[in-house]
DNA sequence: AATTAAATTTAGACAAACCTAAAAAAAATA
DNA sequence: TATTTTTTTTAGGTTTGTCTAAATTTAATT
């Protein structure tokens, strides 16, 4: 694997995140990286030699298959640093990113796979944003509390951070566990209590409930 | 604090290392990192103005008490991420250096603080080089394998990896515990046993009990 | 469709960190 | 001490990644 700078590395992952759909112009990118669009100009032309963007003058700009792999090294790196920092450091949540932005250029692959070894594999970093694997590969999904489900969205319930017995047989009653499909009707602001649909059915859950489940869902 | 480039680090490190005594010279520090010398009087005027060395055309240059305090930053990023990938992430020994090059360029403060908390305070890297503390306070002694003492040089003993009843026994017959001052007299190739001096008197001690005694030492 | 506005690119400059080749200073040696 | 050798510095050039200002292309508006 060839080793580009970190600059180069930023453009990379600016383009990945910005190119939901269609292609990524000069100037949402020079924003993006607080640049000026002359700079931006300058950088395609050389990704574009190293094959690692389709650029036409004028025409934006797209992450070649190479590109896009490239992208994925480097957000692995950070997550699994962003992951690291909250849970073994004690970082909290706001913290990490800054952090993980200077570390994510430290290439070593050895380094990176042992760190996701280490750690258990983690499949989503602090935010809830997937963490590609050594292979690149990364799931459509991301993890968030139930309470921050965009309502209308289907989420797949996959952890529950509280255990206890009071919480299991509530989750019980309720039919709701691992892998169950479930989406916000309403939202009550007064008491964060919800109503949601589980199997075709409506219930209501406290706020108290609904803070210790968090779902996976495609953005 | 401020912020100080990849390069300039590097260099501020070098010099360190290299300035045992007196000044260090030009060529050396050209030698030590791969440019070449007009490269180092550049750096070094920069440097000058940064006020992080001593420096006068023809006469060498030393570390100001501002640049030995950033190299005992930048020694104890290094070290202290050595320890870490060593003892959490199963590195060898061998391969520390290089990742740790990298990683040493990172300059969040709290991250370096917490990742000391994290690792337990250790005070010595896996080669035995001390790491110096928050305050950048470093101990002049290296610790090393009894095996790897220089004869003639006082060791103290500070670590015992085997702590069987067996070796406690044997330890306690030869007199040797924490803080014991112990000094090589003759080492035999045969067996790896060697004659020790400990409180006046000589002793031999098998290869075996030697690999397994740790001692710091001023070099 | 013509004109204006916005986005993008080109042209030329600059700082950082390196380089080579030549000049100057210091050290070693005859 | 005079001369040679070695070390160090100066002078000027290159690459990377940025910038500003002007020119060009594309998009929007009348």
């Amino acid at each position: 694997m060839l080793n580009y700078s970190t600059s180069e590395e930023n453009h990379i992952k600016a383009i990945y995140h910005l190119q939901k759909d269609g292609s990524v112009t000069t100037n949402e990118l020079a924003a993006e990286l607080k640049t000026r669009p002359a700079s931006i100009t300058d950088m395609m032309k050389k990704l574009r030699t190293k094959k690692l963007v389709h650029y036409e003058a004028y025409k934006g700009f797209r992450l070649t298959a190479e590109g896009r792999k490239l992208a994925l090294i480097i957000i692995r790196r950070h997550r699994l640093w962003e992951f690291f920092l909250a849970e073994k450091l004690k970082f909290s949540w706001e913290e990490v990113h800054e952090v993980a932005e200077d570390l994510e250029h430290v290439s070593s692959k050895k380094l990176i796979d042992k760190l996701d070894e280490y750690l258990g594999f983690p499949r989503f970093d602090p935010h809830g944003d997937p963490i590609p694997d050594a292979q690149g590969r990364i799931e459509t999904s991301k993890q968030v509390c139930l309470t921050e489900l965009p309502p209308g969205k289907q989420g797949i319930v996959c952890y529950v951070s509280d255990q206890s017995s009071g919480m299991l047989e509530l989750l019980g009653h309720k039919k709701i566990g691992m892998g169950t499909r479930v989406e916000i009707r309403k939202r009550f602001s007064y008491d964060q209590s919800m109503e949601i649909k589980v199997k075709q059915q409506i219930t209501t859950i406290s706020g108290d409930l609904a803070r210790n489940i968090f779902v996976k869902y495609d953005e």
